[in-house]
Parts: C-alpha cells; structure tokens; sequence
DNA sequence: CTGGAATCTGGAGCGCGCTCCAGGTCAAGC
DNA sequence: GCTTGACCTGGAGCGCGCTCCAGATTCCAG
C-alpha cells in the first residue's frame, strides 16, 4: 500500500480545518506547498494529514501563529533544528501548563461563586425561585 | 471605616484592567456608570472593585463579552435573576472544564511530541546536538 | 500661580485568525 | 455534451476585544 491522497473536502472532515483554513495556512507557508492534481486541484498526503495534526495540536493548546510559522521553518530547515524544536515545543508546553494552572485557579472562583448563589437561592421565598 | 474610593490609576493597579479597558467595560455597559468626583473624574468603590474582580474571574476563563454583558444586565435586574445568573455561571463552569479536558488532551500530544523529539536529538551525532 | 501629570470624551485604528466573495476552471454522472 | 458540484485564485471583509489618539480639562506639588 502506497501513500494516499485526499481531496480537500477529505482533508476538511480529516484534519478538522476548514477549506479556507487549510488555504490560508498554505499560503502563510504553515503548511508546504501541496501537491496538485492533473487540472490543479489539491491532493494531501498521509504526510500532509500528520502535520496538520501537529498544527491542530499546537494550535488548539493556543500557540500563535506567528510561532507555529517559526516552527514549520524549523522543520523545513531540517534534522540540524532538532534541538531548536524540541525547545520551541517545551517552552509552549510550560505555557500551556501555566495557562492550566491559570484556568483552575479563576475556576475555582467562579464555583465559589456558584455556591454562593446556590445558597442566596436556598434561601429566596418561594416565588423567586420558580420559573 | 466607610466604603474606599480609588482613582483611576489605583483601580487600574488593583483589578489588573487598563485604562481603557475600564472605561471600555463602562461604555458597553459591562460595568454601572462610576461615581464622579466634582471635576468629573471617576471614583471606583469597593464594590465596583469586587464586580471587577468578578468580571476578571469570568473573562479570565474564556467569557465572551456578550455573555458577560448578559449577566451583568441580571445582576442589574435584581434579585428575581438569582436563579438566571446561577444556570449562567454554571453553563460557564462547564464550558470552562469542556476547555480545560480539551486542553489536557492536546497537551499531552504535545508532550508526546516531545518525548519524540527527546529521543531523536539523544541518538543524533554529537554535532547536531551542541550549539 | 504655574507646570506637569492624571484624567476626560468621542471616535478611529489595530492585531489576530480566519472567512467570505467574485469570477473562473475542472471533474463526473446522465 | 451538459449540468452540477467541487475546487481554483487573489483579495477584501469581519468579529472580537481591546488600544490608541487628539484635544480639552482637572488636579496637585512646588
């Protein structure tokens, strides 16, 4: 078995992106320069759909694009950015840990909130409460 | 001890909002018009510094503005939107751990990536791998 | 009293990340 | 062959959430 293609509608329901998504990251030179049918459409790889996974992934834990471009151009450049990448990817890796902890810490305020109005509610005459 | 006024600058130091953001908050209605002064300057009270801590809270984990803009119309509205507010906040808190779980999710692809990239620079020649 | 900092208002501008559009080409079933 | 839908390109537009600006006013330390 061969590498497959996809179509861009395929790569659409594959990769989650949308089609203009998927343009605009090629055009921004996230994404190589797909390769193309006989009348010009697109046809995606197996390795296109794995680095659009990388992108999803990167994106979808809120890394820039600015540094996403910065680190499709590692990869382009090769095997001698490797530790590069690796250090690119650890310090967003921090960044997301830190944005967790964040996210956790405001949560927990907006469920003492909650509680707060459980309670005011427990205690609100009866036509109040009903809808 | 009496209710605290703060100016601008202090209100700006105490809930982490700019200047503009503050008076922007005022203007779309996400904050009740502030107590002036006699010259026209504005006077924040510790109330208007608790609602923007709750404001914090709430556009801290991923609020939309609009939805804020809806809550604070509830508190506006008194005390028959208790229960409003609460189903409100608690569709938020579990948008909140919706966001949170995707996060957790991806980021552990992300460190998977890692892992990868770990393993590949400890098996590269040593010229790779030194600066 | 004066100079400089803080604040005021209304409105324009911006950065990000897409998303949409027009006007055309290509592919595939009937 | 024709129709219908998928796809193409280049460029404009948009929604969100601020952020900045100009020009005027007020406050306060010296």
């Amino acid at each position: 078995m061969t590498t497959e293609n996809y179509s861009p509608a395929q790569t659409v329901e594959i990769s989650g992106f949308s089609l203009d998504t998927l343009r605009y990251y090629e055009r921004i030179g996230l994404i190589e320069p797909v390769r193309r049918a006989a009348g010009g459409h697109r046809r995606y790889t197996d390795d296109d759909i794995g680095w659009l996974d990388m992108l999803r992934c990167l994106r979808g834990t809120g890394m820039p694009i600015a540094q996403m471009q910065t680190f499709a151009e590692l990869v382009r450049d090769g095997d001698t950015t490797v530790a590069e990448r690796l250090a690119l990817l650890e310090e967003h890796d921090a960044n997301v840990e830190a944005e967790m902890a964040r996210l956790i810490d405001l949560r927990r305020k907006v469920q003492e909130k909650i509680a707060y109005y459980r309670g005011a509610l427990a205690q609100m005459p009866v036509e109040c409460v009903r809808d």
